[in-house]
DNA sequence: CTCCAATCTTGACAGTGTAAGGTTATTATA
DNA sequence: TATAATAACCTTACACTGTCAAGATTGGAG
């Protein structure tokens, strides 16, 4: 009948306008009618394209996470060598998250991505951010001639991540940045000792 | 007409099958109706107690902190020195929420209690578990006779906290037990560099 | 004994996720 | 070009949710 029976790109549509309800308003306010209404569509539209609501929450995890590692790859590509890449990540983690908060919650809060995750060992390592930061942290080494068992790199990487995911964290639940000076986390050659 | 028209304790009695309901389901699973049923009560029974079901939801997570606290005082109390004592803080930190994952993204999911941290002040510290940490620190400072100005303790107060509850965090998202080895956080006067 | 405040019940409402089945437009095939 | 198949979308319906209003019940204070 009419000639916007077919919306033509929803999917797209429900994910874009999915991101910017949670940027404004929390995942909270995420309802799948809500979603459904803002993009001129039927409630029980979403349905051809995500099996539940769960399915659209991560297709928008999934969109949220790549942005989110386009601010990584970025420090990595705009770093002078390695050390400066770990650096500049670790500032970008938290200041990404920090310009907004509610995509941390978002995205570490319920359910999330990290499912099966082995640290120290070179399977399932399917979080881009990790192994991203894995693959810098190596070839930090490898710049710096610094020698190190699996176990000892594992543990090391661990702090580094955990360090920055924290203050992260910290940092969206009490609205306060830190007053970390990151440069400190990678002195000499015994970095997060 | 019943002798139980009266619960008696229903407010204890709505916080505790929460934090069940929680701890068997997790949060998604808390529903005002489910709760109120499970005490033999109404459905609107509860608003005799709380405003809404956020306040319910508050209620249960001073609940959940209070376990918290207990076994982070369990730590202080039981260790040699201070320095002992916040190496166990930090286990504890990382295994209470291992031991109960759904308490880590019930309390850190959503807003959460951590609300206005002055992180290096002295003013509105709130939140019980930094204030143990702090204090726990500070005694540390002084057993080991070591001098700092306030900005120095704050930085390195942040340092320990966030390693604790980023390790806590990642843990919980991957299920995996960290592999670290906490007492290399605390070793040497410059712990945590 | 009376009154009152706290507590609980009942009933209603709008909003939610989702299952079942019908409708339309696009694409493939003959 | 005509038709069949499929994917995208719609309508209807239902159970469940949080919340509110109005009234019933109770125990305790005066």
């Amino acid at each position: 009948m009419s000639d916007t029976y077919h919306h033509g790109n929803l999917r797209q549509a429900l994910i874009e306008t999915g991101i910017r309800v949670i940027n404004e308003s929390g995942e909270d306010a995420l309802s799948l009618r809500k979603v459904a209404a803002a993009c001129n569509v039927s409630h029980a539209a979403p349905y051809a394209h995500f099996k539940d609501k769960d399915e659209l929450i991560e297709a928008i995890k999934r969109s949220v996470t790549e942005q989110f590692m386009e601010e990584l790859n970025d420090a990595v590509d705009s770093a002078v060598d390695s050390e400066n890449a770990i650096i500049d990540m670790g500032k970008r983690y938290i200041s990404f998250f920090l310009r907004k908060p509610d995509y941390y919650k978002f995205l570490f809060g319920r359910q999330n991505i990290i499912a099966h995750l082995k640290i120290g060992e070179e399977t399932d390592e399917d979080y881009p951010p990790f192994i991203l930061l894995k693959k810098t942290y190596l070839k930090y080494l490898k710049e710096k001639g610094i020698k190190k068992n699996r176990k000892e790199q594992g543990i090391e990487l661990l702090k580094i991540w955990a360090s920055a995911h924290g203050l992260a964290a910290i940092a969206c639940m009490s609205g306060v940045v830190p007053p970390f000076d990151w440069n400190e986390m990678l002195e000499g050659d015994d970095l997060l000792r």
